[in-house]
RNA sequence: GGCCCUAUCGUCUAUCGGUUAGGACACGGCCUUUUCAAGGCUGUAAGCGCGGUUCGACUCCGCGUAGGGUCACCA
């Protein structure tokens, strides 16, 4: 591909809050189309707004980058940097009397007297974009609005304009919020001599009330360092908001970063909004912690498990407890953030804690003492006898049994010795997870108590 | 309110004039199961309305209606 037709994309955000979802999928979508026709991805940090612009939005725009593999170019811009740039282009459009110095009533404090205002030709604007085909405006209506508060103070429209101009961006691919600031910044394209680059303006991410997602109005949802907090699967997030008002026309629903680059197409891009459904977000980030090598698993869930389970003496003694428990664990969770909820629930503990029991909550439901007594000891012989103490073989054992006597009358007090809980893996699996010598002892307690 | 964008199951969407309108999430049922999950099978569920264009419209056009966006000396 020659220089001539490569194509440069922009990451334009602005550092006033933290990393809002739905930029993150712009974003994403910039990156897509970048790779695939390897472009390049030019990253401007909008800080013209001074005071309400701050490094730590920006690093929490790194990190969130880096931690979903979405990549740009260096270096990185500052809009805040580059005044002399925009000084420039302002003196030549007031020399060439296509904006000027404009005197102000000042009505509201903090009000300049002196502004610099674009001269306005007043034309119908006229353009073309990927996803929704030509837009028409009439710029009447914009009058002769202010690109600067003075020759050192470019505000956004004319910044941005230069900006896309200096940086030979020829995808301009942003929110659908921005279709009505494009006719404007056309006109100042125009003015600068700037040539018009290709739009694409990406439906918005919605709330479920199908307004635009807003911190104010929807919280912590809204930013994408929640999702790393909760323990979501970076894949899984790029996956579900490629999916976000896109999709390549086939059932496929799980994309790799590669397949979405190969797969991607603007003009596949849908034109209506799309609500932000955390269920399928739920539901992709389970298929891929199905999917995780056991090393990264392990590390992820020693991230998020709760300290009184990492720092407990007992749970640190077996040191094949993670890799014992990662099956169970993988069909339980949906986002790593559950082993808390897990925890808090006691739902861990005994697997490497014998738990305590309640004498009235060994019975299966209207079970005698007494043949929950023989139940349980016919269990512990079982479980002594057996050859080798195999999650099959000790099934297969018990089942012999309790086939005869009824099901319930031995899983419920198995399970229930097993983890004082009512609800829990199968028996059998927490048998082979503890060991026989331990699941023996604890149904000997069990059976001890109930002899009180 | 002006301007602009949009309109298929509850949600994400397929369909680029001819389909029993397909898939996924969620939900229900069944199977599996001592329980809770997981898994397998399966079911309910959609073209906003009215006019055109056409042999034929979800699909093209117009008008309504509805939803959204935007109207800063923010970005």
């Amino acid at each position: 591909m020659s220089d001539q037709n490569k194509i440069i994309v922009r990451f334009p955000p602005s550092p006033t809050g933290l990393m809002h979802i739905g930029t993150m999928r712009t974003l994403l979508f910039n990156f897509l189309y970048a790779k695939q026709h390897e472009g390049n991805i030019v990253l401007r940090i909008e800080d013209t707004d001074r005071e309400r612009s701050k490094q730590e939005y920006a690093e929490d725009l790194f990190e969130n980058l880096k931690w979903l593999s979405i990549s740009y170019d260096e270096p990185i811009f500052y809009q805040s940097k580059r005044t002399d740039i925009y000084k420039k282009y302002l003196h030549i459009l007031i020399e060439k009397d296509l904006a000027y110095i404009s005197k102000e009533a000042t009505a509201e404090e903090g009000q300049r007297a002196e502004v610099i205002r674009f001269r306005n030709p007043n034309k119908s604007i006229t353009f073309s974009d990927v996803i929704r085909g030509e837009i028409t405006f009439d710029t009447t209506e914009l009058g002769d609005f202010i690109i600067a508060k003075s020759a050192n103070e470019p505000l956004y429209h004319f910044a941005v304009v230069v900006d896309d101009f200096e940086m030979g961006i020829t995808h301009i691919i942003r929110a659908e919020d921005h279709i009505s600031n494009t006719p404007r910044q056309i006109l100042l394209q125009g003015a600068i001599g700037a040539p018009l680059p290709i739009y694409a303006h990406l439906p918005l991410v919605l709330a479920p009330d199908k307004s635009k997602l807003s911190k104010r109005k929807h919280g912590e949802f809204v930013s994408a360092s929640f999702y790393r907090k909760e323990g979501y699967l970076p894949e899984a997030l790029v996956n579900f908001l490629a999916l976000l008002g896109w999709n390549p026309g086939t059932d496929q629903e799980i994309f790799s970063m590669k397949e979405l680059i190969e797969q991607f197409s603007l003009e596949k891009v849908q034109k209506s909004g799309a609500i932000f459904n955390i269920e399928k977000l739920n539901w992709i980030n389970k298929q891929y912690i199905k999917e995780m090598e056991s090393s990264a698993f392990h590390e992820m869930v020693l991230k998020f498990l709760p300290g009184e389970i990492t720092d407990d003496k007992d749970f640190q003694k077996n040191p094949n407890l993670l890799s014992l428990l990662e099956p169970i664990l993988k069909d339980r969770i949906v986002k790593f953030s559950d082993l808390a909820e897990m925890a808090k629930q006691g739902e861990l503990q005994y697997y490497f804690r014998a738990p305590i029991l309640q004498k009235e909550k060994v019975c299966y439901k209207k079970s005698t003492l007494e043949n929950t007594i023989t139940n349980l000891e016919k269990l512990v012989s079982l479980i002594k006898s057996l050859d080798s103490f195999t999650q099959d073989a000790l099934k297969e054992a018990v089942d012999t049994y309790s086939l005869e006597v009824g099901r319930g009358e031995v899983m419920h007090p198995m399970r229930y010795c097993l983890s004082g809980q009512d609800r829990s893996p199968d028996p059998f699996t927490i048998a082979t997870i503890i060991g026989r010598g331990e699941t023996i002892s604890r149904l000997q307690v069990a059976i001890n108590l109930l002899k009180e």
